[in-house]
Order: structure tokens, then sequence, then C-alpha cells
RNA sequence: GGCUCCAUGGUCAAGCGGUUAAGACAUCGCCCUUUCACGGCGGUAACACGGGUUCGAUUCCCGUUGGAGUCACCA
């Protein structure tokens, strides 16, 4: 049988990364399998609903790759399902009712006042509610009349009070609960729409999702969804709930704390196939050791079994790290196209940007880090003579100023400023002197910078900056040895 | 608090009864170098605890402790 799994987020913002993790092994599973993927937006909470969070979800899966292969009808392609668009059928109705008759589910009419009086414990500020079956005791004659008074209604669940519910999870293998911890959950709201817990039952049976995949916040109510299964009869879906993705702290990553989104990261200037490559490896592994990986390659390598069961911390550090590496291995011409736009931020018009961005590239992690890199290009910082001493090249505030005054005549008179040639005269000079290169590679560099480290040596940046500033900036470093 | 899940270095993680307990990030040191970075080499650092089972437990079972998740007319 072909596996068809499904990404089911709710529009109520952007994606972070947990969301986004789920969204990727939810494709990977199917893929790896020549499978189907989906995505189902839920949208049955009108409070909650976010304008433009469906296209900020929509533009998400795509630029990551992660492409459905079903949906409506959307501009010559496939859109998403959407669950406030089904509704229009009236499927979730159909089948609550359904479970009323066949006594699975029933009616309830109380109000909020009786429900309040219904919580009886307060634990961190939480309170704790069982409902007390009430309405369910209600005659056919009660309920008739309350719905043609067209008295406010739900539809719960209608659970069990004891015995027990088992179900299976691929990776957590088999949970057993007892039925009376099973609440009577609302399936149909009063507004008519379904709830989750409902609507997610309905779509992925009549969607014909094989392999429900999801954040193991859900561990939990899962024996009700299965009860929902068994009660109309239907197969249950296989299940692999997805150990968490938490903060430093070890909490759950969440939109409401602000945890980082995959927007939020591309602006933080990380690439989009680095983030979804170290996602992936968030609470996966491949066989062998690797760590580098194309969305082609995890879906080739992506062996769900292989999904741990226990939370991972994202750490941002490594991320930056990986980001490093895709940057030194992408090639120069499309580097530059992308660093472009931070290079002429920091420095304007008038420099080869080209050269320069092949001194930054294997020297960041991230396009933001070209800034502090590169400044010094555009202006001279100021700067302490402490930086002229430096213990290894056997340099200090005098010896430098005599490098420099003997240099710049020489300097003066060179015509050639590229690279080769500034590093060929200097080769004389520290030849005739009989020292080391670093002896008066380091104060010029130093004049040159005005910066404790620079993207590239002495020479390369004399050639960068032109006769002209490379001698200015000497004068003043001669200048500043002098006072 | 009830219920459920989880437990290998600071972090991600391999391991699936017998290993000197991999690897990566971070960190530290050395080398290279026109400084720093890159790169190369090396170091520090882990099986939460207590009982079993077994000839032998990081690995299997139970308990303890710790952590997390969940307990809405949110998903």
């Amino acid at each position: 049988m072909k596996i068809r799994t499904r990404y089911a987020p709710s529009p109520t913002g952007k994606m972070h990364v947990g969301n986004l993790r789920s969204a990727l092994y939810e494709f990977l599973i199917a893929k790896h399998a020549g499978g189907d993927f989906m995505l189902r937006i839920e949208d049955t909470d009108q409070e909650r609903f976010v304008e433009g969070a469906t296209e900020i979800i929509y533009r998400t899966m795509e630029k990551t790759g992660l492409i459905h292969d079903e949906g409506p009808d959307k501009d010559g392609g496939f859109g998403p399902y959407v669950q406030s668009e089904r509704m229009k059928t009236g499927i979730y109705m159909k089948y609550a009712k359904e479970l009323v008759e066949k006594g699975e589910a029933y009616y309830c009419f109380c109000d909020k006042e009786r429900l309040a009086s219904l919580k009886t414990e307060i634990v961190e500020g939480k309170e704790i509610m069982i409902y007390d079956k009430h309405c369910l005791h209600l005659s056919k004659e009660e309920v008739e009349k309350n719905l043609a008074e067209g008295k406010p209604f739900v539809i719960r669940q209608n659970n069990p009070t004891e015995g027990t519910t088992t179900f299976h999870d691929e990776l957590y293998g088999d949970i057993t609960v007892n039925n009376s911890e099973l609440d009577d959950m609302i399936l149909i709201k009063s507004d008519g729409y379904p709830t989750y817990n409902f609507a997610n039952v309905v779509d992925d049976h009549t969607m014909n999702i094989t392999h429900v995949v999801r954040g193991n916040e859900y561990l939990s109510s899962s024996p009700k969804y299965v009860r929902l299964y068994d009660a109309f009869g239907w197969e249950v879906p296989v299940y692999v709930h997805l150990p968490l993705i938490t903060d430093e702290n070890h909490k759950k990553l969440s939109k409401r704390s602000g945890h980082s989104s995959f927007e939020d990261l591309i602006e933080q200037g990380f690439l989009t196939e680095a983030i979804v490559n170290y996602i992936a490896l968030l609470g996966w592994s491949p066989e062998d050791n690797r760590e580098i990986f194309t969305l082609e390659e995890l879906i080739a390598d992506f062996d769900y079994k292989r999904i741990s069961k226990s939370p991972a911390v994202f750490d941002i550090v490594k991320l930056r790290w990986m980001n490093g590496e895709y940057l030194k291995a992408m090639d120069l011409d499309k580097f530059y196209e992308m660093a472009e736009p931070y290079l002429k931020e920091t420095l304007g018009e008038g420099f080869d940007l080209k050269k320069i961005a092949a001194m930054v590239k294997t020297r960041i992690e991230v396009f933001p880090d070209i800034a502090a890199q590169v400044d010094f290009f555009k202006e001279l910082p100021e700067y302490d003579i402490e930086m002229y001493t430096h213990k290894k090249m056997k340099t200090d505030a005098a010896s430098s100023l005599e490098v420099l005054t003997e240099i710049l005549p020489v300097l003066e008179a060179q015509e050639d400023y590229s690279n080769d040639a500034l590093y060929q005269t200097l080769l004389t000079y520290v030849e005739k002197k009989g020292c080391k290169n670093g002896y008066v590679m380091w104060p010029i560099r130093t004049a040159v910078s005005g910066k404790q480290m620079t993207p590239a040596g002495a020479t390369e940046i004399m050639e960068i900056l032109g006769k002209e500033e490379s001698l200015k900036r000497i004068r003043k470093g001669i200048e500043k040895l002098n006072a």
C-alpha cells in the first residue's frame, strides 16, 4: 500500500523549527517510500486565525522544497486542503451525528457557568476539569426539545469510564491508558466547527492518510482518537509521534514564547538548505556518520525507525557552523550573488565587491557576519597603537615605526598595486632587512586596516584599497606611532 | 497534582549483553600562515542512582530521582 502522510498546521503565525521539522519528517517518510505527502490547513479556530498565516506556511513549504502531491486545483497546481472549506460540505457534522446515533457521542447543552462549577483543582495556574457526563443522561425528547428551541450545543465524545485503551506507536510502542482518564472531549463546537480532536480523525481517514506523523504533544490524546476510529469502525492509521524540539531550557518550542521561526532564521542570514539539513538531524540520525545532506539525500536515507525518542535542544551554534559549511561549499558566483546586498550595505559603491566576497567566503558563518569583517575597507577605524605589538611577529611600536617609515617611500614609488607586485616588493624589503615576513607584514596590515583581524593579508588589502588610500593609512600609522 | 513519555559528555548523537563507549558542534592546546579565520593534529569531557536477571550490563526488568508533555468550545 502506498504511504500517505500529511502536514497539518494551524494558520496562527509563523512556522517555528519544530513545525518545520514535523513537515520535513512527514514529507521524508512519504517520499522515502515513494508515497504521497499532503498539506492540510487546520483553521477551525476562527478566533486564533491570523491573516496571512496560510500564505507563510505555503511559502515556507515551497521554499524548503516540501511540495505536496495533491489538493484542490490552484494556479494550475495543487492548493492545500483547508478544513474550513471542507466544512462547507457538512462532512464533520455528518460524521458527528453518526457517532451520536451509535451512542458514541452526545449533545451537550451545558453553559459556561455550569462548566465553571465543575472546575475542581488548580494546578500551576491551570484549571483542571473533567466533564461529568451530565448531558449524556438527557432523554431523546429533551434533546429534541432543546434543539428545536435553538439552544446552543456542542457534541461530545462518549468515553467509557472503565477498562483501558491501548494504541501502538511506531517509536514508542504500545501505550495503554485507563479509560477513566479519557474525558468526553468536544467534537463539534457551539459555532458548528469541529475541534482539532475530531477534524483530524475525520480528515485523516477520508484523505486516506496511512501514517499519522505528528509532535509528541499529541501522545496523550491519541487514545481518544483511537477510540474515535474504533467507534466509526475505521482502520487506525500507523502512528509516529516525534520527539519534541526544545529551547536551551529544555522547554518545548512555541510560537507564543517567540522562538525562532523559519522566517526569522532566514532573516538572520541562514540558508534554507542548511536549516533543513540541521533540523533533519534533530531527532534523527543516519546509519553512517554523515552530517551534510541535501533534501534528495535525506529522502534516500531517511528511515523513520531511526528517529529518536528523547527531546532535542535546538542549538543555534551548531546551525551556524553548518551554515558556514554550506557557504564554503557554495560556488563563488552564487555566494557573491547572495552576499552582495550585505557587502553593499556596509561598503557602498567603489570597491571590488567580488574580490572582497572571495576573501570573506570561508570566514563567515552567516551573511550578517560580513559587516564586521569588511567595514574597515570603507573607513579606517580608530585603533590603539598597542595593536602594533605582536609577540610572535616580534614587533612593537618602535619596530613598526621603523618599518613603516622605511617602506613608505618604496610604496610611494610603486606603481603596480596588485597583490602580487606588492607582495614581491615587500619580500624584497624583508630580504634586504634580513627579518621574518611577519615583522614587516604585521605593521603594514595593522596600519592599513586598523583591525586586530582582517579577512586577508596586508598586500591583498592594499590591492583593494588602492595606492592613494593605502599610503594615506600608512602615513596615518606613522603619525600615530610618532605621537 | 493525575496521566503519559523520556534519561550516553555543555549540545546533537552512535551503540541495540562482552567496545580502549564512535562521530559532530562548542571548548582547550599545538602546527600551518602575511595577524585572525580557514585547514591539519591532539586534549578535556558522558552511560543519573539503587536493586534485580545474567558468567557478564550503557544495553533487559523493577524502583527512585530528574526532566518534559498533557489535562480548553487551541491545535
